[in-house]
RNA sequence: GGCCCCGUGGUGUAGCGGCCUAACAUGCCACCCUGUCAAGGUGGAGAUCGGCGGUUCGAAUCCGCUCGGGGUCGCCA
C-alpha cells in the first residue's frame, strides 16, 4: 500500500506518528511561503502544512491543484490552541511531510467537488465518478454499504441464506411492462429481466430452503418518477411454516433495528409499529399508505348534512357518494390565494370543487353556509371538532374521488403547513387489502397486489358470491407516507391458485403455458409460506433525506430513462442484429 | 403520449425589446504574501445567451418549431 492511514481518521492520540497518507487535494491555501493542503480521502479530510524548509515537497504542494492524487509521508503534529479547528474531526492535528509525491494530475474539474453547490443533474451523472468524490454523494454511498451489511447479518444469524435467482427469466405480460432481452440460440424469442423472483423464490421453498433472502436487482420498463427507475433493488425474502405474524415481527425488528442504527439518531415514532386496517385508511386518509407523522384526519359528513338543502350534497349523496371533510387547525384565516391553490389542488384529485367553512368567532367565513342551517353547520362543527380560528374544507363525490381528493388536500396541507417532520421515522403496517378488484373495461378481477397472494381462509365462501369482499393475507410498510415494501402469506395449492387465476381470466392455457411451473410445483409438497419485498432505494431515500431516489444509487440512469454516463442505449451494429435474428422498423 | 418548469463564461445566478461592447459570485491563470482552514491582495483570460426559423429599424429578451433536462398525470407495486 501506497498509504498506512486514512487522512480522516487521524486525531488529537495520532500526534507524534509518522504517517503515509495518499489522497485527493480538496483544498488548497498557498500563502507563497507556508502552504496548506486539505488532503481528503475516503474517510475524511486532514490538512497538510509545508513550509519552504523542505524545498522539494514545499515546490510539488505549490504546483499541485485541485483532485491531483498525492502521496504524503510526515508527522502527525498536534495544532497550536488557536489554530485548532473545531469544525472538522481531525482539526487538532495536522500533518508535516518530509515528502510529497504527485501520483497523478487533475484537469479542472467540470463542477465543484469541494462546495456543496447545486449542480445540474445530467452534468453530476455524466461525471458520476466526479460526484461520487462529493463527501455528501460518496457517503450515501457508504451508508447503503453499512445498511446492507445490517441487513445480511440479521438474516444470516437467523438462519436464512442467500440465493441468487437468474436476471433472464421468462416474459410474463403482468403488471409492468417487461425489458426484453432477446435470445440468439433461439432467435424470435424472448428472456425478460424479472421485475421480481416471485414465482423463484416460492420454488424455492417448495425446494426445502425454508428461509431465503437475496437483495434482488428488479426491471420495469416504465416511465420514471423522482422516487421511481427501471432497475430497483429489493430485499426479496420468503419463509416457510409462517403466518403474517412472523414475517410482520421479523421485518419489524429488521426495519427498527436499521431505522436505530442508521437513522441519524431520529426517533421512531412508534414501536411496535402501528397497524392499520386498509379500508379504515382509505376512510381517514383517503390513501393506503398514509403519512401518520400529522393528523388532519378525514371525517365523514354525510349523515350531518343528509338533510341539507345543498344542491352539491344532495346530488352526492343521491348518487352513492360521500361527503367527507378535513379540519385544518387555525386556518380560518387563509389567505384567498391559499384557498384557491388548496381548490386546485383537490381537483387534481378529481373532484369538482371545494367546499369551505372558516369558523371565525362569530362569523363563518364560507361561500355555502347560506345553503346550510345553523344546525347543520353546528353539527359540522361538532363532527369534525372544529374550534374557532378552525378552517374545514369538503369534499362531496364518490367515494373514490373524495378520497383522492383529500388525500392530496392533506398532503399538499402536510408539505405547506410544515407537518412533514423530517426528522422522524414514522413506520405503519397496513393490512387487510381486498384480494381482488373488478376492471370494468376489461370485465375481469384482478389482483390488487399480485396473483399468487393468500386470501383469508373464513372468505372462501365470498369467492363464489361477492370476490370483491374476500381479504388478502396481505402486508404493506409504510414510511412517512411512502410505501416501502410488502408481502403476504401466499396461496400454496395448486387448486386456490388455478382458481384465482381463472377468475383474473387466464385460460388453462394460459396458466399452463405462464405459471405452469408454480403450478405443478405446488403439487409436490408446497410449505405454507410468505414473505416480502422491501424496497432499498426508497428506504435509503427516507435514512438520508432526500426527495432524489438517483441520490442513493451509484450509477443511476437519468429521469428521461437514459445513462449519461455510459451513453446507454445506445445503437448496435446491423451485425449485431443479425445474429439476433432482428430486424429495424421504422 | 398530455401538462408544467428550466436551458446565459467551467459552475451557480442576474439581465426579460435599444443603456448588453452581456453583469455578479465562485472557479481558472499569473504575480505578491509564513498560520490559513470558503485564506487574503492585485491583475488577467473566459459566454454571441441550447439549436433553427420568424416578428422588429433593433432580439439573450417577443412568437413558432425543435433538441436536451427536471417534475407531474397516464403508466407503474
Amino acid at each position: 500500500m501506497l498509504k498506512d492511514t486514512y487522512c480522516g481518521d487521524l486525531r488529537a492520540a495520532d500526534a507524534g506518528r509518522t504517517v503515509r497518507l495518499a489522497g485527493w487535494v480538496h483544498r488548497r491555501r498557498d500563502h507563497g511561503g507556508l502552504i496548506f493542503i486539505d488532503l481528503r480521502d475516503s474517510h475524511g479530510i486532514v490538512q497538510i502544512v509545508l513550509s519552504p524548509d523542505q524545498a522539494e515537497a514545499h515546490e510539488a504542494a505549490h504546483r499541485a491543484r485541485t483532485e491531483w492524487v498525492l502521496a504524503v509521508e510526515g508527522e502527525v503534529r498536534p495544532r497550536s490552541a488557536a489554530t485548532i479547528n473545531p469544525n472538522i474531526p481531525t482539526g487538532e492535528v495536522e500533518v508535516v511531510p518530509a515528502r510529497v509525491e504527485v501520483l497523478s494530475e487533475a484537469q479542472t474539474p467540470p463542477f465543484y467537488i469541494n462546495e456543496p453547490v447545486e449542480v445540474d443533474e445530467q452534468l453530476r451523472l455524466r461525471y458520476r465518478y466526479l460526484d461520487l468524490r462529493r463527501p455528501e454523494a460518496g457517503n450515501i454511498i457508504r451508508l447503503r454499504h453499512e445498511v446492507v451489511r445490517y441487513i445480511r447479518d440479521f438474516l444470516s444469524d437467523r438462519g436464512f441464506i442467500e440465493v441468487e435467482t437468474p436476471t433472464l427469466i421468462k416474459s410474463t405480460p403482468e403488471g409492468a411492462r417487461d425489458f426484453l432481452v432477446p435470445s440468439r440460440m433461439r432467435p424470435g424469442q424472448f428472456f425478460a429481466l424479472p421485475q421480481s423472483p416471485q414465482i423463484l423464490k416460492e420454488l424455492l421453498m417448495v425446494a426445502g430452503v425454508e428461509k431465503y433472502f437475496q437483495l434482488a436487482r428488479c426491471y420495469r420498463d416504465e416511465d420514471f418518477r423522482a422516487n421511481r427507475v427501471a432497475e430497483h433493488t429489493q430485499l426479496d425474502l420468503e419463509m416457510s411454516f409462517v403466518d403474517e405474524a412472523d414475517v410482520m415481527g421479523l421485518v419489524e425488528e429488521l426495519y427498527t433495528g436499521i431505522a436505530q442504527r442508521f437513522g441519524g439518531g431520529r426517533p421512531i415514532a412508534s414501536t411496535p409499529f402501528p397497524k392499520l386496517d386498509y379500508f379504515d385508511c382509505m376512510d381517514r386518509y383517503g390513501i393506503d399508505r398514509p403519512d401518520l407523522r400529522y393528523g388532519l384526519e378525514v371525517v365523514n359528513i354525510a349523515d350531518t348534512v343528509r338533510r341539507s338543502e345543498f344542491k352539491v350534497f344532495q346530488d352526492a349523496l343521491a348518487n352513492g357518494g360521500e361527503i367527507k371533510a378535513i379540519r385544518i387547525p387555525g386556518q380560518a384565516g387563509m389567505t384567498r390565494r391559499e384557498i384557491d391553490h388548496l381548490t386546485e389542488t383537490a381537483r387534481s384529485g378529481g373532484a369538482r370543487g371545494l367546499a369551505y367553512i372558516g369558523f371565525t368567532g362569530d362569523e363563518l367565513r364560507s361561500p355555502i353556509a347560506r345553503f346550510l342551517s345553523e344546525s347543520e353547520v353546528n353539527a359540522i362543527r361538532t363532527v369534525t371538532g372544529a374550534n374557532d380560528g378552525d378552517m374545514v374544507v369538503i369534499v362531496a363525490d364518490q367515494a373514490d374521488v373524495v378520497a383522492k381528493s383529500l388525500y392530496e388536500v392533506r398532503d399538499a396541507l402536510g408539505t405547506s403547513l410544515g407537518l412533514k417532520n423530517q426528522d422522524q421515522l414514522s413506520f405503519a403496517w397496513v393490512t387487510g387489502f381486498p384480494l381482488l378488484e373488478w376492471r370494468p373495461d376489461e370485465e375481469r378481477w384482478d389482483a390488487t397486489h399480485n396473483p399468487f397472494s393468500g386470501f383469508r381462509e373464513e372468505d372462501r365462501h365470498l369467492l363464489d358470491t361477492d370476490p370483491g369482499k374476500v381479504i388478502a393475507r396481505q402486508y404493506d410498510l409504510t414510511l412517512n407516507g411512502s410505501e416501502v415494501g410488502g408481502g403476504s402469506i401466499r396461496i400454496s395449492n395448486r387448486a386456490d391458485q388455478e382458481r384465482i387465476l381463472a377468475m383474473m381470466r387466464h385460460s388453462p392455457e394460459q396458466q399452463r403455458e405462464r405459471f405452469g411451473v408454480l403450478l405443478d410445483a405446488l403439487e409436490f409438497g408446497a410449505p405454507p409460506m410468505g414473505g416480502v419485498g422491501m424496497g432499498i432505494d426508497r428506504l435509503m431515500m427516507s435514512l438520508v433525506g432526500t426527495e432524489n431516489i438517483r441520490d442513493v444509487i451509484a450509477f443511476p440512469k437519468a429521469s428521461s430513462g437514459t445513462d449519461p454516463l455510459m451513453s446507454a442505449p445506445s445503437p448496435v451494429d446491423d451485425a449485431q442484429l443479425r445474429e439476433l435474428g432482428l430486424r429495424l422498423i421504422g
